[in-house]
DNA sequence: GTGGTCTAGACCACG
DNA sequence: GTGGTCTAGACCACA
């Protein structure tokens, strides 16, 4: 499977913490599944095109947390206990949260918010999931 | 009034870019309309509890962006944008990027494309010019 | 090789700014050869005998600006510019008004067309590629 | 007479200093003759959309310096012994200077120096005086 | 009082 | 070791 992390080197925003922030949410929707092996430390840096030591320090970190699970000489692998699906309400505020910083930056591109959601509208009939 | 602009030190997210965000945000929705001036640099650092070196950063970027006007000795004020008569096609290509993006965005945190386009448009009651 | 970047903090002219320039005409010059290495923040600060963080602000400026890239943890380096197909009428315009400019300034310093015309022409000689 | 001194809010010069500059080099150019009055103080600002206080602080920098005169309740007036003409190879290096800074600017903007020059001979035609 | 520049120095992210 | 962020605080330019 071909799963992707989004990471944006132009972000301001750490790359450790696009890194984790994209795991997290992929464990949380599923994408992700309980035992399910992660991508190995290098495979991840060169799909993404970053330094290894970068997604260790990310995988050290999720492990501290009891999020994935490290097997020496195997991989690293999803945790049993965090696979609670995401409160709904908890949910709606991230992706209102997220809706917020779209808009700011369609704002700030000129952008209007009717260009916007027609091009996300015609994306429609390509998707193949139920999550984009 | 009391505008108010949401930090917060403990995201890994640059206060800067927080700020930057939160501010775009408030000129977009119709909060700061053209015209009105910021919060005085030394006021919002005080609001905010952060360095008024940060906040005159966020400033004089915004101002690099065309997005406010700095009148020396006299304050912040938001500008009046000018959006060039950008060729229809080119603007076509940047929206479709821009979607590109967000949809990349949204999929690696988890949202489906219907929760965001159903938060985009609840956001249109609010608006106010043609541009978001 | 000495490349030297030279700056006078008795000028008037904010130290940022004569850096910028200084930079800006190296690169235009062919001094600063695309993607070539930029001193460090810090070598360059020990050099100039200025605070890292001015340096680190022209640096930020002149990326944002398209003319540099930093690499994190790397380095920066002179951008391969890519000037986009500007619509032919419309750069002849630019072209213009910064003609105007420059006039107006020369006016004002009180040098003749002619003095600033041989000028430029004398420095065809070590011009390197299309692009001044 | 229209004499015009060019002035930019928005370059990083300070104004007083983009004045102060503009003001000698007329003097020393012989724009502004010995005895010859300069405009005054509010004109000036007005003429220049600038702050009276910010012209009379430059009036009365240049005559701390002895290079004009006020006589109160009369004007400002250029004073005698500043009239030597420049030396021949000081107005070389300024010109030279000037080229530097045009030739850094023109090329951040993707200006060619041929596009530059064949602009600036164009206006030849138009010239009134020696001086631009 | 407004924004702008600069410094010194701490700490972080990345390679 | 590289650049990036943030702070505290001094001093300047402008209204």
């Amino acid at each position: 499977m071909s799963l992707m992390f989004y990471i944006n080197p132009a972000d301001p925003i750490p790359l450790y913490a696009q890194l984790t922030r994209a795991i997290q949410f992929a464990i949380t929707t599923g994408q992700l599944r309980i035992g399910e092996q992660l991508p190995t430390v290098r495979q991840m840096a060169v799909d993404l095109k970053i330094n290894a030591n970068t997604v260790a320090k990310v995988y050290a970190e999720l492990e501290r947390a009891g999020i994935v699970e490290t097997r020496r000489g195997v991989g690293t692998f999803v945790c049993a206990r965090h696979f609670e699906p995401m409160q709904k309400r908890q949910h709606e505020n991230k992706v209102r949260d997220f809706a917020d910083r779209v808009l700011a930056e369609a704002g700030a591109m000129g952008f209007s918010l009717d260009d916007l959601i027609d091009q996300l509208q015609s994306r429609r009939k390509k998707e193949l999931g139920k999550y984009v």
